[in-house]
DNA sequence: ACGGGCGGGACCCCCCGTTAAT
DNA sequence: ATTAACGGGGGGTCCCGCCCGT
């Protein structure tokens, strides 16, 4: 019991200081002693709850992947349209980024050319646009002459160089800067019914 | 004579290996020894005509920046408004970031989590965008109620995610999916009149 | 009762399991968690049995020295002269040394430099060899102008032999070996009739 | 000029430190820093003469052949028999195993669980002695109802024991040790005019 | 008594980025 | 432009104690 959760709170501190540490070095410089004694533990602690560096890598990546799934979760929980969702997911993510070091080290995983990520934060993001802009296109929601693959492509894009710029301007993650991108970009697909939904 | 002009092509192929090492590995796990080798010279040879690492990195990220410019310099030339600058400019950027391994290299670089980047191609391209908007809104071809700043956001944010995921994906580079993109965004916030002189 | 049982089992599988890993890895290379896992029982379990690893070693040396006792009290019990228990005992250790891998890793453990015997099973042997031959001195044994140092050093750095090539090829310890040495060796030691009385 | 003399200095002293380390704590136990330190050197200057702990082994084994050689051959360049140079050649071995680190401690390499051989000096003085004898069988020497393959044998476990139980003690490789070997055994296996053209 | 989950340091091998010498 | 040498860690792993359940 008591050893249970103090081995937790152990793997807690370390994927949490391990965050911390990809995302101000990056994977390859980060080293394991940083790692550890950031969580306050000893190098033998680490690999006692770790095999090796990679591991600890693929940790903090299922952990920002199990945050994210929450909000998105929370967020198709109160789900009204495949584009109000959308908007309120991006939101949901942009939020996540700015509020939580592992999120963010996620994505900065996923991007390292040094690391070979196990989950892929952005593919699933990708993957998560298309099936939402697919079913917009379902309800009916894109103008006439707007393809999915289309909009996708803009929203993916868009939202890719966000999270990219807010890793180290967090205004790019504001909610502001969402509003004004959605502002001007939903005319562009969206049909009038389906944007008059959404607020 | 000879020389001088043996240092030169050593010189070069020292960038050109570097800059396929940095983008295959990143800059952190590049190693000179990797640099060299694949420049066909010795790692003395190297320390030659760079003083240490960073100076590798940064005469990449020049080179880089002079094909940039250049690139730029002749999309101006034949500039009719600056929105037909803009659009021409980031073709020319795709077609750089898909032709040479150099630009791919300094992009990658001023991306790297462990690299200080010395010209950061980045910055340069989003003041670059900032400014050619600003003279668009000078020559009035944004929207009513579309500010500069907004536009210069969507479009920054784009265009840096076309380029994140170009470095994986060539497909994001083509011609093609750029002008989806511009077909799609520029009815949100350029005038009509503006968009018809572009073609 | 039943928990003493599992107790002596558990020590003895530990035995075997290292017995194994010395022998195949030598001792420096043997890990503890080889040894523990290879006997099926925990890291924790091995180190309430035996407090570190020098005790592991020292455990398999006493084994196999245990073993290699009781056959040499075997042959000795049908003992008919001090020369023929010689050539049986170099039969028996030669058996033991191909058929049990304790005894097998005894020695090896005897022979490692990375390693301080306790028992040292070659030292044993050498001074058995001694005895025995001192013996057949006393009974006149041995052929007038041969000294039992010398012909104690003759089957000690015989046998010695046999043990360090049948560590790597068992035909080294085959009883066929031991026979050809013997049938060569004997005419220069030892008299007619001591020979005669052999078989 | 200069340079190359210093860079073949080093590399010697590193190949003796080595011997040196090998021989007193095994390969295994042995580390870099012990062997460099003992050379008077970096670690880094190890590493530029040899690639790794393996490299270093081979070379230690390889000076040590190339010692032994020089001395088989000087052996051989005063033949006159098989018999004589066979004994001639143990005599020298053990010299050189008594007066050379380098070669006791490519020995010890030979018989170290913890090392994969290049050159396998054992191995090399197994197959000499087996040709040495088979000469002496096509001369004639050896006495009737004696085998090459069992005189092989014994002379190979003999002088096996002997090496291996010189590693800690040395008298076992003094000369007097292989001339009372000798003595004892060749009238078990020579002819009287073969051994009477000996000394 | 017997066994185990958890954690602690200590190094080891490797190799990397850099200089003095040539 | 090269050969030789230098330190400095990085990741990995190993051997070993605490304490905790049974």
């Amino acid at each position: 019991m008591t050893k249970q959760a103090r081995a937790v709170h152990t793997r807690r501190a370390l994927v949490r200081s391990a965050a911390g540490v990809f995302g101000r070095r990056g994977y390859a410089e980060a080293t394991l002693s940083m790692i550890s004694s950031g969580a306050g533990v000893s190098a033998g602690a680490l690999h006692f709850h770790f095999d090796n560096k990679a591991a600890i890598g693929a940790a903090v990546e299922r952990s920002a992947a199990g945050v994210l799934c929450r909000a998105a979760d929370e967020v198709d929980a109160q789900r009204r349209s495949a584009l109000q969702s959308l908007v309120g997911t991006t939101h949901a993510y942009a939020r996540a980024l700015s509020a939580d070091i592992v999120v963010r080290a996620g994505f900065q995983l996923a991007r390292d050319t040094c690391y070979a990520p196990v989950v892929d934060l952005r593919r699933e993001w990708r993957s998560r646009v298309r099936r939402l802009i697919a079913e917009a296109v379902e309800e009916e929601a894109l103008l006439p002459g707007v393809t999915g693959a289309c909009a996708a492509a803009m929203v993916i894009a868009a939202t890719t160089g966000f999270e990219e710029l807010g890793q180290r301007d967090p205004r790019w993650l504001a909610p502001e800067t969402l509003d004004d991108f959605w502002h001007l970009a939903l005319p562009c697909v969206a049909t009038e019914t389906a944007r008059s939904a959404l607020r």
